[in-house]
RNA sequence: GCGCCCGUAGCUCAACUGGAUAGAGCACGUGCCUUCUAAGCACGGGGUUGCAGGUUCGAGUCCUGCCGGGCGCGCCA
């Protein structure tokens, strides 16, 4: 249970009680009331706004109704104190004893503290990555995959049920291209003299081997004959050989999705007709012509009439068109059947993640999946933005052309699974952010990897310990979670376990507005706080954490610091990082 | 020209989706290892939250208008 749940089903029943009372003239918004945790720890534990927001409906002046409400607060028995403060805000300071008896739970539920059933069982699909079929992911790909994975651990942990997605763009020109580069290293690996890689052709030299690879399953039996007889094969083959590639570079990324989505399938399974119909007969569907768009150039500019989605009936600024020039299907079309499929598939919510540079897309997709579901808040899309990789303080340039891009493998090579993973989480996902590749391999807190890696490892060190010195080899969690938790009452002890016990909360905010960030925040903040106490046994070595001439207390000081240990692993889960137990 | 995102300490970024005196890290300065991991900790200076209005008990957060940066804008995906 959260912390600050109780107390808002304290304050609400006070005041449906001060509405029996006939305290109120007109009718409380009671969703107004917020309960809150202050960062300033002066003003408590707890922190109520119900005396200002409600203050109208009894015709009272803030601080007079808080008097009220505040006198039927101070009768519960967790509260110490109450005050009332600044325009008319009650603050709560809670006994010793609630927090400390919230360490049962952490210790009862280990690494699954935080667990709830805040999403109700209800389906998600979180769709990341699903970069083109092309070549290797490369870095401009990291922080999206790492923003989905964590996201969707992140859902489960409150209770969805979450399905990852892949979505295969293997039906655009992009993938003849593809082909047809294919061919060229084919021809190359079969000993021919090809010349130059033609312009606009995949010149990455991981074709190399998708060339050789070609050759020696075919032979020759393609070389000098028409495209229209190997492009199909040759598309099929080097598609399928990307997809390995990309799947194993999730892999070194510790990720792996549940589904992965043709957009080839979906097209030949004439969904998009499907869609198509759906939508006709919904008449948002119309043959029209689009006016170029104003301040922009359009070189070849030609006014014609097209297939067109309604897409301003849902928010979007112009309307869509769904078919190309030679009648077959627009990207966007078929990006509305992949969604209409996803929606049969019985998804309550879709979440996709996109790179910045598809900012523009957000509107029409939500647009279209309004249409299909009825529903304005059934698809989600969370923004990436840029990610300025650095390296001691000197920007890293990356020429796509020549195809010499870093790519994901690299970036994992050099600094680790668990970095990349971590940094691309320290900051808001809609944001730019700087990635120094330097400063983080650092065994430092420019590390915050590592800064929380080590705070683990020295709590799994004191509990490693501890029975030596104790003299007492069985130390069981069954003991730990027994032990007498009112004797940790030094301030810096009382610190650390408001802190771990506020963890379900930080779960379940992070997950309700989708920003996995929060919880490296307050890991970070846990880490410090342990780091701080940690300390404090340096220079008055009574706040040892194990004292052998007081048992009692130092059983109840290793319950702490194993109950830190499993909120920094459980975060650390989350993460979709091994929390490691020693760092020598 | 239009749309979306952003602008917070010298630098990199937070701020619990409207709360109280806007917080961390880095950098700079000063201290702390006989002791559970000093890869750490403690203390200090540093701000008109881009600018100007508005909404209200209360604004970094919401609204309007400017300034500055990023991304995007039919027949690419």
């Amino acid at each position: 249970m959260q912390i600050k749940k109780i107390f808002q089903d304290h304050v609400i029943n006070i005041i449906s009680s001060l509405v029996n009372d006939g305290v109120f003239v007109s009718r409380p918004d009671i969703s107004r009331v917020v309960v809150d945790t202050p960062r300033d720890t002066s003003h408590g534990d707890i922190a109520i706004n119900a005396a200002m927001v409600l203050s109208k409906d009894a015709r009272m002046a803030p601080r007079e109704l808080a008097e009220i409400i505040q006198s039927k607060l101070s009768e519960l028995g967790d509260v110490q104190k109450s005050e009332i403060a600044g325009p008319g805000f009650i603050n709560l300071s809670l006994k010793a004893d609630f927090w400390q008896r919230q360490l049962t739970e952490v210790l009862k539920y280990k690494t699954n503290y935080g667990d709830s059933n805040f999403g109700e069982s209800k389906k998600v699909n979180v769709e990341y990555v699903s970069a083109n079929p092309t070549g290797p992911l490369h870095v401009a790909h990291a922080r999206g995959a790492v923003t989905g994975d964590v996201l969707a651990n992140l859902l489960r942990k409150v209770g969805y049920d979450v399905t990852t997605e892949y979505y295969i763009n293997d039906a655009g020109n992009q993938v003849d291209v593809l082909a047809r580069s294919a061919y060229f290293r084919y021809c190359e690996a079969l000993g021919h003299d090809v010349g130059e890689i033609p312009d606009g052709l995949y010149p990455g030299d991981y074709m190399i081997e998708v060339g050789h690879c070609l050759a020696s399953e075919e032979g020759d039996k393609w070389y000098g004959v028409d495209e229209v007889e190997w492009i199909k094969l040759f598309r099929e083959v080097t598609v399928e050989m990307m997809m390995k590639t990309v799947r194993s570079d999730l892999a070194a990324l510790g990720i792996k999705q549940d589904i992965f989505t043709s957009e080839r399938a979906l097209v030949d399974a004439g969904i998009v007709n499907d869609v198509f119909n759906d939508l006709n007969s919904k008449e948002l569907i119309y043959k029209g012509v689009l006016e170029p768009p104003k301040g922009m150039k359009p070189d070849d500019w030609e006014r014609r009439e097209q297939t067109l989605f309604k897409s301003t009936s849902f928010g979007d600024d112009i309307d869509r068109p769904l078919k190309k020039s030679d009648g077959s299907w627009t990207y966007f079309a078929n990006d509305i059947a992949y969604h209409y499929d996803k929606h049969r598939r019985g998804y309550e919510f879709m979440i996709n993640i996109f790179g910045a540079d598809h900012s523009g897309y957000v509107k029409r997709m939500k647009a279209a999946v309004s249409a299909i579901t009825g529903r304005s808040d059934t698809l989600n899309i969370k923004l990436c933005q840029i990610v300025h990789l650095k390296k001691g303080g000197k920007p890293i340039r990356m020429s796509k052309r020549s195809g010499n891009f870093i790519t994901l493998r690299d970036l994992i090579d050099e600094v680790g699974k668990d970095v990349v993973r971590f940094i691309m989480l320290t900051r808001k996902n809609d944001t730019q952010m700087e990635f120094d590749l330097k400063k983080v391999v650092d065994h430092s807190r420019d590390n915050p990897v590592f800064y929380l890696q080590y705070a683990h490892a020295r709590c799994c060190s004191v509990l490693r310990n501890a029975p030596e010195i104790l003299g007492n080899p069985k130390l069981t969690l069954n003991l730990l979670h027994d032990a007498d938790f009112s004797k940790l009452d030094d301030p810096g002890e009382l610190d650390l376990i408001r802190q771990v016990v506020s963890w379900p909360q930080v779960v379940e905010a992070a997950a309700e507005v989708q920003e996995p960030h929060r919880l490296a925040y307050y890991l970070n903040d846990l880490a410090e706080l342990f780091h701080a106490l940690w300390n404090k046994g340096r220079d008055n070595s009574s706040l040892r954490f194990v004292n052998s001439e007081n048992p009692d207390l130092t059983v109840a000081r290793l319950a702490l610091v194993q109950a830190v240990a499993f909120v920094i692993a459980s975060g650390l889960n989350v993460f979709g990082i091994e929390p490691v137990e020693e760092l020598r």
